[in-house]
RNA sequence: GUGAGUGUAGCCCAGUGGUCUAAGGCGCCAGGUUGUGGCCCUGGAUAUCGAGGGUUCAAAUCCCUCCACUCACCCCA
């Protein structure tokens, strides 16, 4: 038998109150703050993600879809949004806008990943960017406008971190730092730090293998190896966000774009794979990308993760509408004018489930009450013969004899 | 990629070598009124016991390999 590949899933219709529960908020949201939505494709050049991520990160390195089609391009499944959306800024041109230019996307990434709860090889984000514009307060616009997102859809007891990890400018004095620092504690760190020192020193900081702790306790701090811009875009930021925060020194991202401002938000009580969002800001990618130098910031949600919190949270979402009405039959001439009747009805913008196959009336009604119909319409030879049908409340137990005709009025009325 | 745990019908699960041609509950189907649901009662269908191989007179039960899921590491949403 055939499965769904490791690490995707099928969203059945028993999900579904969720995933649009969840594209509603956001889209309201979005709305609230300026943000237009962009659907790029599903693949990019493989260079996009690895000119943008980092060559050295683990996006790139083991966990992407890589491919080449038959006409030998080399393509990859995106692994994260925010590069496809600077792409197609550079590409159409939408620094002539006026900047910012706001940005949002719900879309599928991809990364080849040992799956867990929270974690998957085909998972949903829903993010956001601002392009073009380097002013801390949307920095703090950014920030807000995620929490009221998570607030929005009735999450609770979520935290903020926050930490400046500095630009081109100072990060080499900040870098230099950490080599020097872990440097001198080169014998008790553990093997993967060993190996972070050399390729990736920003990632030695947030290694939870206990031996590394006291190392990055007492490590630097890239606070206080801002340059005098960096240090003012950041002390602006915090003056501007009026939201519970707490400074983490040692957030930092999995991405090589990040400049300045990143942040992170979790539910409180967190299992391993907590952060339901995050993001930050990344002045030096649409150049890296060819593009003229220009500031940006974004932020990207886990849908799989928010769904989780909101079942562990035990949030109300509201229910999908679905057909109020169910049409049963009894004999093939009611039959066929069941049939008639489902399409008079829809053509009024009535919802209707009709009973199909030569089932009981018993079954039929069985099934109209497991399908969750407020009414139930009956039609059999009697009803045929004198050009009524029987209109029956699922609700209670009453029903009464109407003339065929009467029955969109009918339905109206009972508050459909 | 590493380590640990788990894998019996659509779902939850009993069963640890023969009495298992596999139990129970939910769900599904049908009957209990000849044209009427929800509660109740009765009956029925659905399991190559994750896959393959091995040990044994005998395997859902023991061993090996693989696959998947869960948890932790790693990484991140």
């Amino acid at each position: 038998m055939y499965r769904a590949p490791r690490g995707t899933t099928d969203i059945l219709p028993g999900e579904q109150a969720y995933w649009r529960y969840i594209e509603q908020k956001a889209a309201g949201i979005c709305q609230l703050y300026g943000y237009e939505r962009i659907d790029a494709p599903t693949f990019e050049d493989t260079d996009l993600f690895t000119r943008s991520v980092g060559e050295e990160t683990d996006i790139v390195t083991k966990e992407m879809y890589t491919f080449e089609d038959k006409g030998g391009n080399q393509l990859t499944l995106r692994p994260e949004g925010t590069a496809p959306v600077c792409r197609a800024y550079l590409e159409h041109g939408l620094h002539n806008q006026p900047q910012p230019v706001k940005l949002y996307y719900m879309a599928s990434i991809f990364r080849y990943e040992r799956p867990q709860a929270g974690r998957y090889r085909e998972h949903h984000q829903f993010g956001y960017e601002a392009i073009g514009d380097a002013d801390p307060a949307l920095d703090a616009e950014v920030i807000e406008m995620a929490w009221r997102f998570f607030t929005s859809l009735g999450l609770r007891q979520l935290t903020l971190e926050l930490n400046s990890i500095g630009c081109k400018k100072c990060r080499p004095r900040y870098l230099a730092a950490i080599k020097d620092h872990y440097t001198s504690h080169r014998r008790e760190l553990c093997p993967d730090c060993k190996i972070r020192l050399q390729r990736n020193p920003l990632r030695l900081l947030d290694c939870k293998n206990p031996s590394c702790q006291g190392v990055a306790d007492s490590a630097p701090r890239s606070t206080d190896y801002l340059c005098p811009e960096c240090e003012e875009h950041f002390s602006r930021l915090k003056g501007y966000l009026k939201l519970p925060f707490t400074i983490n020194h040692r957030l930092v991202r999995g991405l090589d774009y990040y400049t300045r401002t990143v942040f992170e938000i979790q539910p409180e009580e967190g299992g391993a794979q907590s952060t339901i969002g995050g993001g930050g800001r990344y002045d030096d990618l649409i150049e890296e990308l060819g593009g003229k130098p220009t500031p940006a910031v974004g932020f990207a949600s886990g849908l799989e993760r928010i769904i989780l919190n909101l079942k562990k949270q035990n949030v109300p979402i509201p229910p999908l509408p679905k057909p109020r009405v169910f049409i049963a039959h009894i004999g093939d001439e009611a039959r066929d004018e069941a049939i008639k009747l489902a399409s008079r009805l829809r053509q009024t913008g009535i919802g209707v489930i009709e009973a199909t196959g030569k089932k009981s009336l018993k079954a039929q009604l069985r099934q109209a009450n497991t399908l969750g119909a407020r009414h139930a319409v009956i039609i059999g030879e009697d009803e045929i013969r004198t050009g009524t049908v029987i209109l029956r409340d699922m609700t209670g137990a009453e029903q009464n004899v109407i003339a065929s005709s009467q029955l969109e009025a009918e339905l109206r009325e009972g508050s459909l």
